[in-house]
DNA sequence: CTGAAAGCGCTTACAG
DNA sequence: CTGAAAGCGCTTACAG
């Protein structure tokens, strides 16, 4: 079998010049008209030679090639949070395959670590059209050459970095969170703490701002709301809230869940939610049953994905568009009236 | 910000000729020697202006981009059967990462099911150093045209199609599943049936002619001993089984799982394993207690990537590489001595 | 030791 | 209505 066909072969075959066979396919007829029998016959002559552009060449040539990338900052499937990155990662696959769009997705070269400041591996990226970036934190300087390149790109998740010149579809954490907070005083809790991880992902401070803008706006006693944990010292914080008279805990949900999990497993002999109310934000795997809310993961994806082709086929340069999403509340049966 | 530098800003800067410049960049000194000082002032040049090589352009000049392709029939993310196949994707992107190679994801441009003779969508493969291709049947002109080529891929699952030219990393679904039915008669049983799909995939056939051969060789009962069932006959069948006195009943465990479900649903008030035993060809997500195998997923995925680069990587054709792995056996615990 | 030239397969002005 | 030419940013013979 032979080398496959370009468009040189197509002429050769249609008796045409390979201008002509580009103009055809490409149906580039910008104000000029090409007659129908030639037209028939490059078609036919490429049909026959079982023609396929090849997109690199493409790409090189007009910067367009339907390949819209995906960059994680770390593993695109880690392990540890399966249940967390895929649906994501399935939203932005089936939005990318309903547009017509093809994957890459860069694995970076070195290590998982290195890959923030591989600068090469970001810039590769250009190969696509355009791309998806994942990750808890931005690496400025590659983002900003991007950005500056006029190459179109998304970040899932909000971004406040570089001044808010970040193109992002994010997660409405501080309306989600602070709706918690509303329906447990509604419940009747005012002995309320909120357990949260001690990373400084803006995810996680955005749902600390809901939780404390609730808590004031409900004039609890904000001070001493907000606790900081690793896994390993919840046992002993829920030990002692018991003691203070807490009525209810909200932990936040992380990527990995470790948190809620912990939390969980510390509340061995506590009846929920007769003792206590439990409400966590986001969902933890296999326990639907815990009152908090749902992230719209896939939709996150699927957003992303529009947006981002958005920018690429749109022609005139716009402002970057930053665009939250709402949660969607999980009822839950861990939420009761105030216990002991 | 300016456009990215190319070869010749870095050759301006260092008053040497673009050719130079790519030769000091690529390290492609194939009997030529470089003065080291135009070596040094170059990478110098390059490092000041932040080079980085279009990756495009690489491509297209040299056919070798760091890129591998994944081409799936279906949905790469298929919600259905996440646990299915997010190890082997997992698995591919380690791999991958390690071998510093890019991951393209071809999501084709139709629906789902029209992908597999979505020639266009194959051939677009092309763009990759070579490519991964998963599915259950095998688009044989396509693939044929692609091998023909001396393009570079390896499917994932064993195939037979095309007279054996094609490269697989497979699974050793034949000894795996001889051996559950050796570990049965061991156990004494010999009233055993075998529960299968409807569907016929190399994977189905294989595990089968394994219980055949086991069953043959132990002497058993083999007219049977095999039943293909949809979903919603299992219960049925479960009924007429329990009054022929069957003792073992092993079941497919096939990508979405749902027969082996169907099997434990129908199971109501049977004790396992006292009154029956039971036994899964593959393991089903969340049920550690079933005896059977595990298929080594992850190991797929990345050793399917090891063989497409090798293969990418050596100059000289070689036969196809064809690997079958074995599976883990699970010991689990619903094998006992036969019943009632 | 280094450079001028051709070529990878396309697209896009620009001429006719 | 169609073609010759230049160019996208590289690599790779081929000369010097």
């Amino acid at each position: 079998m032979a080398r496959a066909p370009r468009q040189a072969d197509i002429a050769a075959a249609a008796g045409v010049s390979q201008t002509t066979v580009s103009l055809v396919l490409s149906g580039n007829t910008d104000g000029m008209r090409l007659s129908e029998s030639t037209r028939r016959r490059v078609l036919k002559a490429a049909e026959t030679l079982g023609y396929v552009p090849d997109p690199v060449a493409t790409r090189l040539a007009s910067a367009r090639n339907h390949m819209i990338g995906v960059y994680t900052f770390a593993s695109a499937f880690p392990t540890a949070v399966d249940d967390f990155y895929y649906p994501i990662l399935a939203g932005i696959e089936e939005e990318a395959a309903a547009l017509g769009q093809d994957l890459i997705l860069f694995t970076g070269t070195g290590g998982l670590d290195a890959r923030a400041d591989d600068k090469t591996a970001i810039r590769r990226t250009r190969i696509a059209d355009g791309c998806l970036f994942f990750g808890r934190h931005v690496p400025e300087e590659p983002i900003d050459w991007l950005l500056g390149g006029g190459f179109p790109l998304v970040y899932i998740g909000r971004r406040d970095e570089l001044d808010g010149r970040i193109p992002f579809v994010g997660v409405d954490y501080v309306a989600a969170s602070a709706a918690v907070i509303h329906r447990l005083v509604e419940a009747g809790h005012r002995e309320i703490r909120y357990l949260r991880s001690m990373d400084d992902a803006l995810s996680s401070s955005d749902r600390e701002r809901g939780v404390l803008t609730a808590a004031e706006s409900a004039q609890l006693p904000v001070r001493r709301i907000v606790a900081r944990a690793a896994d390993a010292e919840v046992r002993d914080l829920v030990e002692r809230w018991r003691n203070e008279g807490v009525t209810a805990v909200v932990v936040e949900e992380t990527d990995t869940g470790s948190l809620s999990t912990a939390l969980l497993a510390a509340l061995n002999g506590i009846r929920v939610p007769d003792e206590l109310s439990i409400a966590v934000l986001g969902q933890p795997k296999n326990h639907p049953e815990l009152s908090g809310f749902d992230v719209p993961r896939r939709e996150l994806g699927r957003r992303a994905v529009r947006l981002l082709v958005n920018q690429i086929t749109s022609s005139t340069a716009r402002p970057p568009e930053q665009v939250l999403l709402d949660c969607i509340p999980v009822a839950g049966s861990t939420i009761g009236a105030p216990g002991w």
